[in-house]
RNA sequence: GGGCGGAUAGCUCAGUUGGGAGAGCGCUGCCCUUACAAGGCAGAGGUCACAGGUUCAAUCCCUGUUCCGCCUACCA
């Protein structure tokens, strides 16, 4: 075993592409549902959108996921990551749609049946993108089960869900007002909706009152255009200014309709705008409510591309003047024409500004419009309600914390949820409608069919025969789909196999953890709970873990407009996955975002090629004698990084049973680099380059042991290097993917070792800073006398002789500070412990006194602070006894060092003197 | 409007049974010392947002304020 088998620096890019492959080709992440011994482990992943290529928010996401999987997997459970990707209904009709429209094509010209093949065609070409990028990043998938929400026994599992729950009466059709995106021509659930904060205007109008057209009630609205379709005016029942119009009607500008003023407590506010309040059902959430109370009209104004809709107007008996002008036209150009108009009649009382949100499509940003059509629905309060108990039982646990009040706030005030999008790609309504028994519900203008809501549907999961009424032939198939989320919320168990029963159902059902970001948190998580419990009768994963959200490095949240996207293929190229994989999980800090920069990327790249280098180190010296013996009898410097070793191990599992992925691998990094790199590898060198050194054997043997057990804890962390380098170091077995994990060793315990090291460490320390002040170069040898004022820490002190020469480059000298020559000494201490170093040639003095002056006020000042608390009464008589001792125990030391400080400045100010 | 989270070194962040303020990156100085310059060593840098309170003792617990995020909501 040479040297050169390892090149000077870790070149990511040659080793990763050969192991994913490798890896994957072996078959080590194929899970056995039938034969492994091991206690389940499963996670089921977000599947990520099948039009979507990694971006950093999913390189968290399945870096975490992979760190719980190979860890796992290591410990010998019997692993299960079932892969996936999700058909995102709206999301891929439109990448297909933009390329039609490339191609100078619409979906419409090339109807439904060949517009769905193309989206197929479409996937089996671009669908893979992701996949491939998932394998790049090392991601320990089961691949022989990857999922598709569209495949066909997802879909069948789909179509099984809606019927039981249209059988179990958790399914309806009915005309309700619903958000609706006028670009995607299709309703979308209340969660689909964003918002977003805009400054608007509010209009006050004046109506006038229809019996006495000289006085008007003047009401507030933010969307005058809507005034066409209103059915009545409410005010609130106790407001003295306007009750006794309550009964009375007001004539409706613009239109020849009067309509009615109301008392409605709910929908007004006194405090608010003019206390008047409009009333358009047709075109507004919370005036269609109270349309329901007072059983008023719905007159809608605009279309489904929420255009002003001629006929909507006439029906609404808009004057016919106005019909003409505003037809067509999309809001924002109606609006200013209604103002004008308005202005005109002197019945714009004034306008405002107004700061209101406003609700856009979550997938193309269009503003959102409440539109009445016919829609399916879940009734979700029967199935929220064991899904509620469920979290607040603890059957399942979301981590951290924090998030589980907003998990049941929201589920607690949950509404029905819209489920059909008027779309072509999705899993298609199992309803059909006879055209005979229907031919009053079902209505085509202008080449758009609309099944009414009274329609009655046939629910069935195969295409029914004929109708069971008439026993007529004719039937028409609901054109809808179903939301992405409805497929999705079944994840858990339709990828597993259900409804069949199958091994994997049963072996990994409930899975384990499922970890995803905030932002799905309702869409998805939730949802899947609801249906978990509703179809397996048990949650669908024990634990949920909610991570960051990843933002750049100024905070913002990263979109392709704003140009701040970090890419991580790019990332991956220029710095190693290893590297983005163990930066995104030092920053996985519950409760907290991430902003990540490059900078970070490229330490944890350095980290690497510090690992890489420790493997050089390692692979130059092991040739030669070997021989191990019992943790309690080797030398200090292998005792010690056992302990520390056994400690690191202790954490690393501690903090990922915790999800504490960030301290996992702070005490990998910290560890690895600034305990084994730094101090073990420096003190044993001398055992290991002399090649007759009595020590060498067992520090031979200790080095491959802790090296290669390190490599396994890493391992989950940043598998590909840590593969290459087990491959060329001494091991058992064919890969690291399936050796053990490291297990804590109480006989690797030595509290003593570590106490000696750390008395190593100081003196080092201090002897470099002396070497710094006297300004000697690193290479010269120096002489230095070391003691400690405490006589168990001298004894140690003893203990470290052999290595304090080597680390200080210099001869030591550990005796009692009587026994120290009295001149031409630099002393410098810290905590009881002394090192004086030889003065000697022509040095400059006056940087160590300035040090030594620092360090006295310093303590001074430390003195003073602690001291002053023993001398209060209060502290002595109230604080704890051991507080105490331990204040007592620290101003002996510094008042010990502070003599000893000011003694050694006295000394050197002589020195300069003379 | 309601809820939640954050405010600690120049930057990004750790820091729970309250008792001597930490890391990474950046910065300064010295070193190409045969594992590593993607490195080593030594250093500078902080009234732990502000104001009160509890306590012998507060970065930590309580109250209020300011600022910044996020979620949520029907103030037209």
């Amino acid at each position: 075993m040479t040297i050169s088998q390892l090149d000077k620096t870790y070149d990511p890019k040659a080793v990763e592409d050969r192991w994913s492959r490798e890896w994957i080709d072996r078959g080590y992440f194929r899970a056995d549902a039938k034969t492994h011994p091991g206690q389940p482990y499963c996670i089921v992943i977000p599947p990520p959108n099948v039009t979507g290529s990694l971006h950093v928010g999913h390189a968290l996401n399945h870096s975490l996921q992979d760190i719980l999987i190979r860890w796992r997997r290591m410990q010998g459970r019997n692993t299960l990551w079932l892969p996936g990707t999700d058909h995102a209904g709206i999301a891929t009709q439109n990448v297909v749609e933009k390329q039609l429209m490339a191609e100078g094509l619409s979906r419409e010209s090339l109807g439904r049946e060949q517009f769905v093949e193309r989206v197929w065609q479409w996937k089996a070409t671009s669908g893979n993108t992701i996949v491939n990028q998932q394998k790049q990043l090392g991601e320990s998938c089961d691949w022989d089960r990857l999922r598709f929400t569209m495949d066909d026994g997802l879909s069948k599992a789909v179509i099984e869900v809606f019927v039981r729950l249209y059988e179990d009466g958790l399914i309806y059709r009915g005309e309700r007002l619903i958000n609706w995106c006028p670009r995607c021509l299709t309703a979308l659930s209340d969660i689909e909706v964003e918002h977003e904060e805009v400054k608007g205007k509010l209009y006050h109008l004046r109506y006038p009152l229809a019996d006495d057209p000289n006085t008007g009630l003047i009401v507030a609205t933010t969307r005058p255009e809507t005034m066409l379709g209103d059915t009545a005016v409410a005010v609130h029942p106790d407001d003295p200014r306007y009750r006794h119009l309550i009964g009375k009607k007001v004539r409706l500008p613009l239109t020849t309709r009067e309509i009615p003023i109301v008392g409605d407590s709910i929908l007004v506010d006194l405090e608010f705008g003019t206390g008047a309040v409009k009333i358009t059902p047709a075109h507004d959430f919370n005036d269609y409510e109270a349309g329901e109370r007072h059983g008023l009209p719905r007159l809608a104004v605009l279309d489904h591309a929420a255009l002003l809709d001629a006929a909507g107007m006439q029906q609404a008996a808009v004057e016919s003047s106005v019909v003409e002008m505003l037809r067509g036209l999309p809001v924002p150009k109606a609006r200013p024409k209604v103002e004008a108009l308005l202005r005109e009649q002197g019945l714009l009382e004034k306008t405002e500004d107004h700061k209101m949100a406003i609700g856009k499509c979550y997938r193309c940003k269009t503003v959102v419009e409440p539109y009445l059509s016919p829609q399916w629905f879940v009734k979700v309060q029967p199935l929220a309600d064991p899904a509620i108990k469920a979290v607040e039982e603890g059957r399942i646990r979301i981590i951290p914390e924090g998030w589980v009040n907003n998990y049941l706030g929201w589920m607690r005030d949950i509404k029905d949820w819209c489920i059909s999008r008027q779309i072509w790609w999705g899993h298609q309504i199992p309803a059909w409608y006879c055209l005979t028994c229907n031919s009053r519900q079902i209505v085509t203008v202008d080449g758009r069919t609309t099944i009414l809501q009274g329609a009655v549907p046939i629910i069935s999961k195969l295409t029914p025969a004929g109708c069971p009424t008439c026993h007529g032939q004719h039937l028409l198939r609901d054109p809808d789909v179903l939301d992405t989320w409805f497929s999705s919320a079944l994840w858990p168990f339709t990828t597993l196999g259900w409804p069949e029963q199958t091994p994997e159902l049963k072996t990994y059902y409930p899975t384990s953890t499922l970890v995803t970001g905030l932002d799905i948190l309702f869409f998805w998580v939730a949802r899947m709970i609801m249906m978990g419990l509703k179809f397996m009768g048990d949650v669908p994963f024990k634990d949920v873990y909610i991570h960051a959200l990843v933002r750049d490095a100024e905070g913002q949240k990263m979109s392709k407009s704003k140009g701040n996207v970090i890419d991580p293929l790019h990332v991956m190229d220029q710095f190693g996955t290893d590297a983005l994989r163990f930066t995104l999980a030092s920053m996985a800090s519950p409760g907290r975002d991430i902003k990540l920069a490059e900078e970070r990327i490229e330490g944890y790249r350095n980290f690497a090629n510090k690992i890489w280098n420790a493997a050089r180190f390692c692979l130059m010296y092991l040739d030669g004698p070997k021989f191990s013996k019992p943790p309690a009898e080797l030398g200090l410097p292998n005792r010690w990084v056992l302990s520390r070793l056994n400690h690191t191990i202790k954490v690393v599992t501690v903090e990922l049973e915790a999800y504490r992925f960030d301290r996992a691998s702070n005490a990998l990094y910290q560890f690895i680099w600034h305990e084994y790199c730094d101090w073990y590898l420096e003190l044993i060198k001398p055992a290991i380059q002399d090649p007759t050194h009595p020590f060498g054997p067992e520090t031979r043997s200790t080095l491959i042991e802790t090296f290669e057990t390190t490599m396994r804890l890493l391992h989950p962390f940043m598998p590909f290097i840590t593969e290459e380098i087990w491959q060329t170091i001494p091991h058992q077995g064919e890969s690291i993917v399936i050796q053990s994990f490291p297990m804590p060793n109480m006989a690797w315990n030595a509290p003593e070792a570590e106490a000696v090291y750390t008395l190593l460490e100081q003196t080092v320390s201090l002897v470099r800073t002396g070497r710094t002040l006297l300004n000697y170069p690193p290479g010269q040898q120096i002489t230095y006398w070391v003691a400690h004022e405490d006589q168990v820490e001298q004894r140690h002190l003893e203990l470290t002789h052999r290595h304090l020469g080597h680390l200080s480059r210099g001869t030591a000298e550990v005796k009692p500070t009587k026994e120290w020559p009295v001149q031409k000494l630099l002393r410098l201490v810290n905590e009881g412990l002394s090192v004086g170093i030889v003065v000697s040639g022509d040095v400059d003095l006056k940087k160590a006194i300035e040090r030594l002056g620092k360090q006295l006020a310093e303590t001074d000042k430390e003195l003073q602070r602690v001291d002053g608390k023993l001398k209060n009464a209060e502290f002595v008589s109230k604080a704890p006894p051991d507080v105490i001792t331990e204040h007592q125990e620290r101003v002996r030391t510094l008042s010990r060092d502070r003599a000893l400080l000011a003694h050694s400045q006295q000394q050197l100010r002589t020195m300069l003197g003379s």
